[in-house]
DNA sequence: ATCCATGGATTACACGCGTAATCCAATCGG
DNA sequence: CCGATTGGATTACGCGTGTAATCCATGGAT
């Protein structure tokens, strides 16, 4: 009896919920009032939308629970680079089927890339190929 | 009495729905048949799901009509550099913070990049480069 | 001791999306 | 000419999402 579940497969993430995820992987681990008060200012976001943000992130598995007191502080369970992998291939796919060069072409065309995203590509291209060559 | 429409606007255009635009930016213009039979096979799409995202995006005017005969031509009515221009600020915002270099580096660390894409990612590199010097 | 802010649990609610089915009219193949 | 196919118009329907509000318990401030 084979598995339907894909015991590897990483949650869906909506975007609101990308916004909170990133807070927690930049903090490690939060309560509900240290999220809330991360957002605030850039956002208009009231508190209950917050927790019901982290509610769907948490039954989806994306975070842990852990109960200090009588709050819960919560922690990201999925790892971040992996989600973000997987956002970068689906969103490939979806909009330049799948080819990175056009995409990164495009940005450049509108000269959306600065000086110094040059640079950092430049390196990141020349150890990428590096590691072929060995 | 300031408009609240956005003239410049690009509608938002859904995962299944570009899947269809793909289809009409490359074939230039196409009738409802003409779009189901190109995706048939690749997709499990019924015809009625076909005929109801092109409704979609023709109601959000992303797509022209011109009635030919008894049958409608579609034709996009927003240009796909501009629509992936608008999806991929969107998704480095949403994933990246808006950071190219980390969304490039991390497919390249998972050896996601061909050699092939390496070198025409070194090409598009020096192109830019080339600009901004001068 | 009391009141308020805070957090969990439950509920809300409209909208977009994926994925069609139905109904109807016209056209096409035979 | 007639049945089958095709395409437009209308309708469907459950799920996820954005964005909360309500209700309730409790711990901290006064």
């Amino acid at each position: 009896m084979p598995e339907d579940i894909d015991i590897n497969a990483t949650p869906r993430i909506s975007d609101a919920e990308w916004t909170v995820m990133k807070v927690l992987w930049e903090r490690g681990t939060s309560t509900l009032g240290e999220v809330v008060k991360e957002l605030e200012g850039r956002l208009h976001w009231k508190p209950r939308t917050v927790q019901s943000l982290i509610r769907r992130l948490t039954e989806k598995g994306a975070l842990a629970v852990e109960a200090v007191g009588r709050e819960f502080r919560y922690t990201p369970a999925v790892d971040q680079n992996h989600c973000q992998l997987e956002e970068s291939r689906s969103f490939l796919d979806r909009v330049f089927n799948g080819r990175l060069t056009p995409f990164v072409a495009g940005l450049m065309e509108r000269e959306e890339v600065s000086k110094d995203d040059l640079a950092a590509l430049r390196e990141v291209l020349a150890q990428a190929e590096r590691k072929l060559k060995k």
